[in-house]
DNA sequence: GTTCAACCTCTTTTT
DNA sequence: GAGGTTGAAC
């Protein structure tokens, strides 16, 4: 093959080809939504790759290793296979990858992973220990301990920093939690643990004290890149500094539009400061935009526009054409829902597949009740965000057996999968892990201990024989997860009254595990990279065509022919949360303009006007304020269970041959488009006459002529 | 002293 | 639906 088989110039456009033509030296891409930032990125690897660089020495950082892999997999189909062997990953991945090799001179000649969930729990073993009075002080649950301590870290804040500006109401308590997070680092360094920040914090330090290892590892990636630069912390923006300082081979791509993740530590400054991290920094701006419709594109441009930050481009498509975005109002919840699903089956009747839908919400738990109403409508779908499957209880009871079977100091699996017998509670669980750490913890201590009690705890012989099994012979990761899985089942079957839904995950995982070469892999990764699905697709079919349902973080960078939002209400989204806080609201805001962002070609936003609430009783919404007001000029307002639905039917044909034509407010109308009027309500056009007047069909009034170039002004009915 | 079922609350967002 | 707390039952 020749050295030319891609014809980067045409297959780019101006701006992407400059991008991808900038090979040395630093450079900033500000990539706006949808404007072919993967293509690009695919592109420049390839190019380097073409250009006779080794693909080992590119290193490819984005915000989820499928991110990477799919990208290495994209220029391997434009190239050729060497693309595959590019260095891809999450910042994580890379801490992990480093540390496994240098970590001995750090102390950390060998680490397990933590999640958030172990997190917790050891805090709550600290305060324990501390002997700290948990309710005299008001101390707070131990995963806002944890949040409190995360922050600190990757914002690079004192903790009372912290506690000023986020935690105001806990002040006070700045020196107990200081001690808890002293004991808390300690805790993780003797039992050989790093949570999510260690990996980072530790990668930063290997770098800065050893400069022969960051050294070696900057003429190893010799070229680096950066997706989602918008979406780094400081610690991150180091780490690529520490990595690329010398060399200074290092294009970062973001949008500072799109920065959803300053809750943990991200800021877009990091953006803002690159050119001064990196001076004669090359910058380009990618502002075409090829994902969404004209409508879709003028909603998104008004709703970012009325951010207090200032953003630095303005994205224009030449996609001509397309419908207007909807706001749908729903009376409740469950009327958001059956709208939703009835609108999906007839989406999917008039061909669009279910892969192509998304239903966005901001949290998690918005999706509840829709996730019942598509179950009984036998919609499948899959869920992204929120709690994971790697957190569930069932797995995490599994895993914890192969974590004391690889790591027997792991006192916090000891506790879990000790808990599970019956009859063995909190304090017998202390009893056997205080014995067993009374010397080196080991699986003959174990068995030792059992031995002694000389059948008093006879539940502990199943234990030992589920470790002799593990032991006998060497197997793989996919046998021991089955053998472990023999031995929990039962288990599992009398915790948990709906252990059929939980018996699949552990199918899931016996299957997903297969691939792994040793358990300390398949445990790392289950813990950096778990699964993203929540919940295990019961069967071929599902997995072959299914609705996706997700949070609008876990939607980043990815888009559906249609996108629906839910719980566009105040108080959803934006959560309430946020709602005096300038910049959370602000956070919210670029999130809502990613969620819309989604969309390509139809966008439907969706709010139910009331909700229960347990302490007010019935209380009313108002569309989520980043729309509201933008409603009327770049959007149709529809009730959901309004004439829109009989209406749209009966004008679908007259539909197809009728021209558009634009009204005084400088949006088009065509026949089948709903309008509000301030007092007749919805109507729908029946016809479009001239570019002045439309015949519209309103529910209560029936058909009345209205002026165009009047719409969204008030006075536009013309006559009966 | 210990376990465990029944109640309560409160739900951001993620590597 | 998961965490925490309480109080009955062993």
């Amino acid at each position: 093959m020749g050295d030319s088989i891609i014809d980067y110039e045409n297959e780019l456009n101006e701006a992407q080809y400059r991008a991808v033509s900038v090979t040395e030296g630093p450079a900033l891409v500000i990539a706006g939504a949808g404007s072919g930032k993967t293509r690009t990125l695919v592109y420049r690897v390839a190019r380097l790759v073409d250009a006779g660089i080794n693909p080992g020495s590119i290193l490819l950082l984005t915000f989820t290793r499928k991110a990477a892999a799919e990208m290495m997999d994209r220029a391997s189909q434009l190239l050729d296979r060497r693309c595959r062997s590019v260095s891809g990953g999450t910042f994580h991945s890379l801490a992990n990858h480093i540390l496994r090799k240098y970590g001995d001179l750090i102390g950390y000649p060998d680490f397990s992973i933590i999640d958030r969930g172990d997190c917790n729990e050891v805090v709550g073993y600290i305060i324990g220990e501390l002997d700290i009075k948990r309710k005299e002080i008001g101390l707070p649950r131990n995963s806002t301990i944890v949040n409190i301590i995360s922050k600190s870290i990757n914002k690079s804040l004192d903790l009372s920093d912290v506690l000023e500006r986020y935690y105001s109401h806990l002040a006070e308590l700045a020196d107990p939690l200081r001690k808890i997070a002293q004991c808390y680092g300690d805790y993780k360094k003797k039992h050989k643990m790093m949570d999510y920040d260690d990996l980072l914090v530790n990668l930063k330090m290997l770098l800065v004290e050893f400069p022969g290892v960051r050294k070696t590892l900057s003429d190893r990636y010799r070229f680096i890149m950066v997706d989602e630069y918008q979406d780094t912390n400081l610690l991150q923006a180091e780490i690529v500094e520490l990595l690329g300082g010398e060399h200074r081979n290092v294009m970062v791509v973001g949008d500072d539009s799109q920065s959803i993740y300053s809750f943990r530590g991200a800021d877009f400054r990091n953006i803002m400061d690159f050119p001064r991290v990196f001076p004669d920094t090359r910058i380009i701006k990618l502002e075409e935009n090829f994902r969404s419709s004209q409508p879709i594109l003028e909603l998104t441009n008004a709703i970012i526009s009325r951010a207090l930050q200032r953003y630095t481009k303005c994205l224009y498509t030449r996609r001509k054409g397309g419908v207007l975005p909807q706001v749908v109002v729903a009376r409740d919840e469950s009327e958001q829902s059956d709208w939703i699903t009835e609108k999906i089956i007839s989406l999917t009747r008039s061909g669009i597949k279910l892969k192509e839908i998304a239903v966005l919400f901001r949290s998690s738990f918005h999706s509840f009740d829709l996730e019942v109403e598509l179950a009984r409508s036998k919609i499948p779908f899959a869920k992204y965000g929120g709690l994971k499957f790697a957190e569930a209880a069932h797995i995490k009871d599994l895993l914890a057996h192969l974590r004391v079977f690889l790591n027997p100091s792991d006192h916090l699996s000891w506790h879990r999968i000790l808990k599970l017998l019956p009859g063995i509670g909190q304090a017998t669980a202390n009893k056997v892990v205080g014995w067993l750490s009374s010397d080196v913890p080991s699986i003959e201590r174990f068995k030792m201990y059992v031995k002694d009690q000389k059948g008093k705890m006879k539940i502990l012989g199943e234990l030992v024989g589920l470790f002799d099994l593990l032991s006998g012979q060497e197997l793989e990761v996919k046998e021991m997860v089955s053998v472990v899985r023999k031995y929990y089942e039962p288990l599992m079957m009398s915790k948990f009254d709906d252990y059929p839904k939980r018996m699949r995950d552990l199918d899931y995982l016996e299957e997903w595990c297969a691939p792994f070469q040793s358990l300390e892999q398949f445990l790392t990764d289950m813990a950096l990279e778990p699964p993203e699905v929540n919940r295990a697709p019961s069967d071929f079919a599902e997995r072959a065509d299914f609705l996706t349902l997700s949070t609008i973080h876990s939607a980043k960078g990815l888009e559906w022919k249609v996108v629906f939002i839910i719980h566009a209400a105040d108080g959803y989204f934006p959560s309430r949360h946020s709602l005096h806080k300038d910049e959370e609201l602000e956070e919210e805001r670029r999130l809502m303009y990613v969620a819309c962002t989604r969309a390509k070609d139809q966008l439907y936003i969706v709010y139910p006007e009331t909700a229960r609430d347990s302490y007010y009783g019935h209380v009313n919404l108002e569309l989520s304020q980043f729309v509201r007001g933008l409603e009327w000029d770049y959007a149709t307002v529809v009730r959901a269970s309004d004439v829109y639905s009989e209406c749209e039917r009966s004008v679908a044909d007259s539909r197809a041959g009728s021209g558009s034509v634009l009204t005084g407010r400088g949006f088009s109308l065509r026949a089948g488009d709903v309008l509000r009027h301030p007092e007749l309500g919805m109507g729908v056009v029946l016809e479009v006459m001239g570019h002045k007047r439309a015949r519209v069909f309103f529910k209560k009034q029936g058909i009345r002529l209205i002026d165009l170039r009047s719409v969204g002004s008030g006075q536009w009915i013309l006559q009966e």
